[in-house]
RNA sequence: GCCGAAGUGGCGGAAUAGGCAGACGCGCACGACUCAAAAUCGUGUUCCCUACGGGAAUGAGGGUUCGAUUCCCUCCUUCGGCACCA
């Protein structure tokens, strides 16, 4: 699921910081292996920035690298300057500023020298893999079932086995593994699972291109994918691993579909699909290329071809999946899923066509516009079309309903397009006031939305305005705005009118007041409802853009969908003790990518479950959205065989607390799931209405250049190399650090120096020889307000998904330990405690040098990964005084110490008998002094 | 066109409740160490100016306020999604 798809190629330049972006990752790349090179265009690009400075310093750069004979001048001064080093060396060693004795000195100097020692002992690359392994030994990360503890499940985005793990997988997956870790050392039993989304079309395409079976292939990867996935040092327990191309899991994703098909939420019907006529193939949209629509395989024009297949009736929960009460789901996500769904109220109404007296429904959210229809239009696709038709119109109708069907509806729906539409000679009466109207069909009216079929009112519509005056048809006023009454309708026949209005020239209902509002809240819309239903001619309605799922795809490697067909008992599901319907082996790719399942000899053959006559399966697959709308499910007890999931398991584990992935998956991941466990909980499976409670989606890490990282662009950046050089603990923190988590960003590949040179200092910090504190300068109330008030805004962020100032705090922190320590801090409680709490909070976001340091180096119990987190001390972290800026008319002037404890009227008192504010102040009397407590003093003259 | 998100130094970003804009880090510059380089350590680093001091600045413009990156209005730009939706 985690995947780098990509719908649509980056056209466009930016002209604001991506593209300096761009240019900076050009430099970048031309440092590697001709630094020179770089280093002169860095200079070059800071002259054309005419900073008087950067000038200058660019034209002394210039002068040393450009002649010889100052680079001999420069590096004689650097000679004799060591010489004088040298001499003056022994004077050098004695301790000429620091208060301390020459013993201590000494000591320091010996420490200094073994520095580059102790950072040969900092060797992640062989603690981190031993770490793991020892883990994984002593099960550390075992989710078992324990009712003496809350639960917690976390679950985050499986990935696709596409081959190798890259950034997009680390961006999603280790900042959520360290909060898992943060919930565990808050006391919560923690789930936190991993596995394969493992079906899908490009395990397929590289078996028709290569001949190696997907399950091989997939098999491979997941092989090589399970073991970059370990390096990260994450907490999965990998006993409960789910993969779901494998029998023992698809017997369930089986399971699930007869079970919806029972409750009456799986159908067949005719629906369109993209299909190469040479290939004799069913193409995903990404297998269609170009303007023209051709075969990626053969460049065959596409063609649509309307295949009977199965859906899910999604569409009767659409009421209910707009309904988010009791999740803590993003905004934008609810906000995106609501206009997905897209519902809207009107009415349904009957039309009646003239030949054959057909009834034709339409919906219409305008109904109090039913007197202004002055033709219909139907979809090029829609049933009644051939009927319709008068013979002289045929030849017409059918080259326009090719060339429609020649596109998809994307062009179809684009922006500029004119307007095209073909009269069928045909017509029909409307309802409302017996007018016969014209038929015509045109690609605007789609069949998949609606009932396929419009009225078209062009006086009120834009749309249809326009194909009204293009095609000289009738357009009559039905709305006026009120101002206008006693006007002519001349000026509202110049364009559509979309406004507030009495109706006109509707019989019964002029002078009936019409608003802006939606369905019943408008006055005219609710009149015309109640009229149509007494009528018997239409009735109140809701329409949604949301639509069936559609699960069938033309493919060898999916589920299979476990239905036979008989020809006297038609579709029946295959008897449940006979699952899973194993994909068969033994089969041959054809170069056109057409479904080995199809051309099997034998493994569709079987009998029907209803008489045991002959019978045929059915070889289409499952839609792999399918398999990840249950996976969570699978993680609980991915073995157990009596069921899709264990019961106990179930009831301890479910619903998923945290759920992270990205938010391309707004409108169909996270949609079908909602709408599967619904399903579910209706057929009596599952309990409660939503299965994750609570999600946060990250944003997506591009490549360097500042596009979407993919292999085609080749900017896709492997975390394998990072992890050999760096250390997983080093990448983890990077990824936490590097962005905003649900923003994301380019990929910076000098960034990571900074987390790298963090991790480092912290290993010296801790393992650095030290002496008890003597002559001390060390302020150990000053030491413990600032681990406790770390430890607070550490908290904070872990609990609010704020991972980048996490890490930007235990970079203070350490700073202000170092600086401790040089006081002589060491071996004091204060000390000893920040060292304990420092670790603590480092353990969920570096697991290994944390568990290094806990266990080994300052010798406590193992393992740091199951410590309770530290307590917060208020009174600890509380300042004595604080330092207040104090404005004069909005400028900061001066800053005053005030106790922290200050009443407002001593900090006024302070504030005024400041020396620099008098100055200012000139004698004047200010006219106000405001103090906002803890923050400023500002004085207004 | 509609819906959503965002715009802060050379870069990623920070800024409890409207209160010191630029934390932390990268990069860069200079210095120390080194035969040298790397690494490390230290110092500096928003921009402008007449530079001891002063001014401007959070996409642009306006508003509310003693005070706005934060709230309101208008506009611009970028990113994501949907799109002739009846």
């Amino acid at each position: 699921m985690v995947t780098t798809k990509s719908k649509k190629e980056t056209k466009k330049k930016t002209t604001t910081k991506r593209t300096v972006k761009v240019k900076k990752a050009e430099t970048v790349k031309k440092t590697i292996g001709k630094k020179p090179v770089a280093k002169k265009i860095a200079s070059k690009t800071k002259v054309t920035k005419a900073s008087a400075k950067t000038k200058r310093v660019a034209t002394k750069k210039a002068v040393t690298t450009s002649s010889p004979k100052g680079k001999r001048t420069a590096s004689k001064a650097k000679a004799v300057k060591a010489i004088m080093a040298v001499t003056e060396q022994p004077r050098a060693v004695i301790p000429v500023e620091k208060k301390q004795s020459t013993i201590q000195a000494v000591m320091e100097t010996k420490a200094a020298k073994s520095e580059p020692k102790r950072d040969i002992s900092f060797n992640p690359q062989e603690m981190e893999p031993r770490w793991q392994k020892k883990w994984e030994m002593d099960k550390l990360y075992r989710a078992v079932i324990d009712y003496s503890k809350p639960k917690f499940y976390a679950l985050t985005m499986l990935p696709y086995p596409s081959g190798d793990l890259h950034m997009g997988h680390w961006f999603p997956m280790t900042p959520s593994d360290a909060r898992a870790r943060f919930m565990r050392m808050n006391g919560y039993n923690v789930l936190f699972p991993m596995g394969f989304d493992a079906f899908g079309l490009p395990a397929e395409n590289a078996a028709i291109k290569s001949g190696i079976h997907p399950m091989k292939r997939t098999r491979d990867n997941i092989v090589r994918m399970r073991a970059q996935l370990r390096s990260m040092g994450a907490m999965f327990d990998w006993e409960r691993e789910a993969v779901s191309c494998e029998p023992e899991y698809y017997k369930w994703t089986e399971w699930f579909f007869i079970q919806l098909y029972k409750h009456g939420l799986a159908y067949r019907k005719m629906s369109p699909v993209d299909f190469c006529p040479n290939c004799n193939t069913t193409l995903a949209r990404e297998q269609v290329w170009g303007e023209d629509r051709h075969c990626e395989r053969c460049d065959t024009p596409v063609i649509k071809k309307d295949l009977e297949q199965w859906f899910f009736k999604t569409t009767k929960y659409a009421d209910e999946l707009l309904n988010f009460d009791g999740i803590d789901w993003p905004q934008t996500v609810k906000t995106l899923q609501t206009n997905w769904i897209d519902r809207s109220e009107g009415a349904s109404v009957i039309f009646k066509t003239e030949t054959g007296n057909h009834d034709v429904e339409i919906f219409t959210t305008r109904p109090d516009t039913l007197w202004g229809a002055t033709f219909m239009v139907f979809s090029p696709e829609h049933p009644l079309v051939d009927e319709i038709t008068t013979p002289e119109n045929k030849a017409a109708i059918e080259e326009y309903k090719v060339q429609a069907a020649r596109q998809s509806d994307i062009q179809r729906g684009a922006v500029d397009k004119e307007k095209t539409g073909v009269f069928t000679g045909g017509y029909a009466i409307n309802p409302v006031n017996q007018a016969r109207i014209p038929i015509w069909i045109a690609d605007y009216v789609l069949m998949s939305y609606g009932t396929g079929a419009i009225m078209a009112v062009p006086a009120h519509d834009e749309r249809d305005f326009a194909f009204a005056k293009k095609y000289d048809l009738p357009i009559i006023e039905v709305i006026r705005p009120e101002s206008e009454v006693r006007a002519t309708s001349e000026s509202s026949l110049q364009a559509a009118y979309i406004g507030a209005g009495v109706m006109v020239n509707s019989d019964q209902f002029n002078g009936t007041k019409v608003n802006t509002e939606k369905g019943r809240k408008n006055p005219g819309v609710s009149a015309v409802i109640d009229w149509l239903q007494e009528k018997g001619i239409g009735k109140e309605s809701v329409n949604y853009r949301y639509r069936d799922w559609l699960i069938s795809r033309q493919r060898y490697w999916g589920s299979p969908i476990p239905m036979v067909r008989c020809d006297i008992h038609g579709w029946n599901p295959v008897p449940e003790d006979q699952l899973p319907v194993t994909l068969p082996e033994d089969v041959e790719w054809k170069p056109t990518g057409e479904s080995p399942l199809k051309l099997h000899p034998t493994w569709k053959n079987t009998t029907c479950p209803m008489c045991g006559g002959p019978a045929t399966r059915e070889t289409d697959t499952m839609d792999t959205f399918m398999c990840s709308s249950w996976y969570h499910l699978r993680y609980l007890s991915p073995h157990y065989d009596r069921g899709p999931f264990d019961p106990a398991e179930y009831d301890y584990w479910m619903p998923v607390d945290t759920y992270t992935g990205g938010i391309e998956h707004a409108t169909m991941h996270l949609l079908y799931t909602r709408f599967f466990h619904k399903a579910l909980r209706d057929a009596g499976i599952v309990k409660g209405d939503e299965p994750m409670l609570q999600l946060r989606n990250q944003g997506m890490v591009l490549g360097e250049d500042g596009e979407k990282m993919s292999k085609s662009r080749g900017n896709v950046i492997a975390p394998d190399i990072l992890v050999d050089k760096y250390g997983a603990d080093t990448v983890r923190t990077y990824m936490m650090f590097f962005a905003r988590w649900e923003m994301g960003a380019p990929w910076d590949s000098q960034g990571i120096e900074g987390p790298a040179r963090w991790i480092r200092r912290v290993w010296n910090l801790f393992t650095d020889p030290t002496q008890p504190a003597s002559d001390s300068a060390f302020d150990g109330r000053q030491l413990r307000r600032r681990v406790h008030q770390t430890l607070r805004k550490v908290t904070h962020d872990f609990e609010n998904f704020e991972f980048n100032t996490i890490i930007s705090s235990l970079m203070e922190l350490m700073n202000e330990m170092y600086k401790a320590r040089e006081a002589g801090a060491a071996g004091s409680p204060e000390w000893k405690e920040a060292q304990d709490i420092y670790l603590h909070m480092l353990a969920p976001v570096a697991p290994h040098i944390a568990e290094e340091l806990w266990t080994n180096h300052l010798g406590k119990t193992y393992s740091i990964h199951q410590q309770p987190w530290p307590k917060f001390d208020e009174a600890a972290a509380k300042e004595d005084s604080i330092e207040l800026p104090v404005q004069i008319n909005g400028k900061v002037r001066d800053r005053i110490t005030v106790p922290a404890e200050a009443r407002e009227e001593e900090i006024k008192a302070a504030a005024l008998a400041s020396e620099t504010v008098r100055k200012y102040l000139e004698g004047k009397v200010p006219k106000k002094v405001i103090v906002a407590k803890g923050r400023l003093v500002s004085i207004v003259v």
